[in-house]
DNA sequence: AAGCACACCTGCTAGC
DNA sequence: TGCTAGCAGGTGTGCT
């Protein structure tokens, strides 16, 4: 379940490996990776021959901008990884969907079993902008964030549970049931609480517990869970799920007071939480 | 119109 | 042993 952290570890992994480079030949070998085109040749056509400009983020959506108005929106879904190929030669994974052919003949491959992810263009200025298919996410959850004002209008005057409240990507863009887990634990808040009875001093909390949670897990290189299977822009697994204080411990021992962590059903899935530090 | 349920998929695991 | 049912989960849609 790649989040915010997980997608920004493969946008560095990969942009220094994409940026500048052409993309001579695309191959979609499932079009339900690319089911927002209405064709799935009209895709190829437009990529081919296209450089790319940079590999930029928005919340839990990588975006490859071209040399054109357009850019290539991904998004890994729960089970989706991109794979930097320097051997086109060395066999493709199982679930291989879609495969860039990049100048030199390097891949950047698609790889998705529960195929929830997807990719497909959009307009984009040439700056390196939100691209427009993306404009009803909320502020990102690592890059405008640096003031609680934004979070606090996100937070205000909502009767849903704050979990589900950050876990909205038109409220805040990134976070999922991972961070919102360990974010909230760290913040003292318990994950049940209606959004709109969160604090000013709480907001500033879970504020400053996202930057922490978010900057660690990326230095960390992302959380890999037993089913999950995220791994990095070379295949490799993340480290920070060894960090987790909450998240799927549930039954197992609070890290700071001992108290067991609980699990709660929200929203169609579980929260994990710790009754004693957080309220 | 905010909030909720559900569909979309596959692979793994727990339970019988 | 072999089967099935349940679960995992982000996003988009559609209903109330």
């Amino acid at each position: 379940m790649p989040e915010l952290p997980e997608v920004e570890v493969v946008r560095s992994d990969l942009d220094p490996l994409v940026r500048e480079r052409v993309i001579t030949r695309v191959e979609v070998g499932r079009d339900r990776a690319i089911r927002r085109e209405a064709d799935a040749d009209a895709f190829r056509a437009a990529l081919a021959g296209r450089a790319v400009t940079g590999l930029g983020r928005v919340g839990k959506f990588l975006v490859a901008h071209l040399d054109g108005p357009e850019a290539v929106v991904v998004h890994l879904g729960m089970s989706g990884q991109l794979l930097f190929a320097a051997d086109a030669a060395a066999a493709r994974p199982p679930h291989t969907h879609v495969v860039w052919t990049l100048d030199g003949g390097r891949e950047v491959r698609f790889v998705d079993p529960r195929t929830f992810g997807q990719m497909f263009r959009a307009r984009a200025d040439a700056g390196g902008g939100r691209p427009d298919a993306l404009a009803h996410l909320g502020p990102d959850a690592r890059d405008d964030l640096r003031d609680v004002e934004p979070l606090a209008r996100a937070l205000a005057g909502r009767q849903i549970a704050v979990k589900l409240r950050l876990m909205d990507q038109t409220a805040v863009a990134g976070l999922g049931n991972i961070y919102t887990d360990e974010i909230l634990y760290r913040a003292g808040v318990a994950p049940a609480r209606a959004s709109g009875t969160v604090t000013d001093d709480e907001v500033a909390a879970i504020a400053a517990a996202t930057a922490v949670v978010l900057s660690d897990a990326i230095a960390a290189r992302g959380s890999s869970l037993a089913d999950a299977q995220y791994v990095d822009g070379f295949g490799r697994p993340g480290r920070y799920q060894e960090q987790h204080a909450v998240h799927a411990r549930a039954g197992l021992p609070c890290p700071r007071c001992g108290r067991t962590v609980a699990r709660l059903k929200m929203g169609g899935r579980f929260a994990s939480w710790c009754p004693g530090c957080q309220s």
